[in-house]
DNA sequence: CAATGTGTTGAT
DNA sequence: TCAACACATTGG
């Protein structure tokens, strides 16, 4: 049933294995700039702005009236946008993995790439990354953060424009540290001291901590998500098979009794699971930024309450930023929605009121979108089923 | 409303 | 697998 799992193992889906061998950098964050020797070998279609809307400075602006279709790149990977702009994905098993938006053809066939090679591995075939050149060492680092990094956080850095970036400050690390010690470095590695946020180790909640993650510029970042770490999503957040491509509606409580209701699901696309919508208004609200960690709690109490805290990573950062109070402090709970998986759907009882919503009844929608009840579970008389484990 | 990314489908 | 096309969502 959890097809989540077998069908997809995340950058085991790869096969072959993960020696997903690097063997070009553009570590550098120009693109194209240092890494822009071949062009493309294989297609050489050489249409250039043809219909795009947008300027293209790139070719000279060629004025084009024939909208209707979009100028279709040369590069492997790359589609044309409807705003003039060119969209990177690659394809694996059957899905299609959108790698972000580019200004320049060469951006995303960068992207799709780094993307192949990653997902492929070294045969992959690319644009321009055959290139290794003299760089042994920073190829060898850049296969290491690849193969560090789950398919999923690639698509993400790719997506948020931050791979280079943060590939950079890999190689540093790298250099300083050990030469492999541990690639493994995400989630609830983030100074360990982990607890020490809410600082409340109050036990009274009878909460307990499930994980934790640092998040990336990406999670932070445009991309609205939070790429919840296949490891901890599967073992905290199992989704049903029929939830999986739909996705859940959890509930949070964070430290100051607010309750956040995020979407959660899994994303064959990148095949990550993560928190979406919901997500960004968060991010806002505590002024969530790249580094920062956020802690995934829950109550160990029969209602299974989760609870969701965050910490800057910096001890006190001046957090002048907006208004967003010093939230992290005590770690209390008030009323808390409480949460019951059944029958394969979540069942939210909303305290005081009593009421009982099932997660994804979308309904109303009054003169505008449905914009909170969207997902739905279209399981309710079937397979009567209490999952209370969670 | 514009931009972005997903759903889909048809071609290779 | 890939890319073209259409359109549903989201954010501003």
């Amino acid at each position: 049933m959890d097809g989540i799992s077998s069908s997809t193992t995340d950058e085991s889906t790869t096969s072959t294995t993960e020696s997903i061998s690097l063997t070009a950098a553009p570590a550098d964050p120009s693109p194209f700039a240092a890494t822009k020797p071949s062009p493309p070998p294989a297609e050489s279609l050489c249409r250039m702005g043809s219909g795009a809307s947008v300027v293209l400075d790139g070719c000279g602006g060629g004025s084009e009236a024939e909208s209707r279709k979009l100028p279709s790149s040369k590069y492997k990977g790359v589609v044309p946008q409807p705003n003039g702009r060119w969209g990177a994905q690659i394809y694996e098993k059957h899905q299609r993995v959108w790698l972000g938006t580019f200004n320049e053809e060469d951006e995303a066939a960068r992207a799709y790439d780094v993307a192949a090679q990653r997902f492929r591995g070294r045969d992959a075939v690319t644009n321009f990354k055959p290139l290794s050149s003299d760089t042994d060492q920073n190829d060898e680092i850049e296969a290491s953060f690849l193969s560090s990094h789950s398919k999923a956080e690639i698509v993400d850095m790719l997506r948020k424009h931050t791979y280079n970036d943060e590939l950079e400050q890999s190689r540093r690390n790298y250099g300083s540290r050990n030469s492999r010690a541990k690639l493994n470095r995400s989630p609830s590695s983030a100074g360990h001291s982990g607890l020490g946020f809410g600082s409340g180790s109050d036990p009274l909640k009878a909460r307990e901590q499930l994980f934790e993650k640092a998040v990336t510029p990406s999670d932070v970042g445009k991309l609205n998500r939070l790429v919840i770490p296949k490891q901890h999503a599967e073992k905290h957040f199992p989704l049903q098979s029929s939830n999986t491509s739909k996705g859940v509606l959890l509930n949070f409580e964070d430290g100051g009794g607010k309750v956040w209701r995020f979407r959660y699901s899994y994303w064959n696309s990148s095949q990550s699971y993560v928190l979406t919508k919901g997500w960004s208004r968060f991010v806002k609200e505590k002024g969530l930024k790249a580094g920062d960690i956020v802690s995934f709690k829950r109550s160990t109490g029969p209602d299974k309450q989760l609870y969701i805290d965050w910490k800057a990573r910096d001890n006190s950062n001046s957090n002048g930023s907006n208004g967003n109070g010093p939230v992290t402090g005590p770690v209390q709970q008030l009323e808390p929605v409480q949460m019951v998986r059944l029958f394969g759907v979540n069942i939210f009882k909303i305290p005081g009121s009593g009421v009982v919503v099932e997660a994804g009844i979308g309904g109303g929608c009054n003169g505008k979108r449905i914009r909170d009840l969207e997902l739905l579970e279209l399981e309710c008389s079937k397979k009567p089923r209490i999952i209370g484990a969670l």
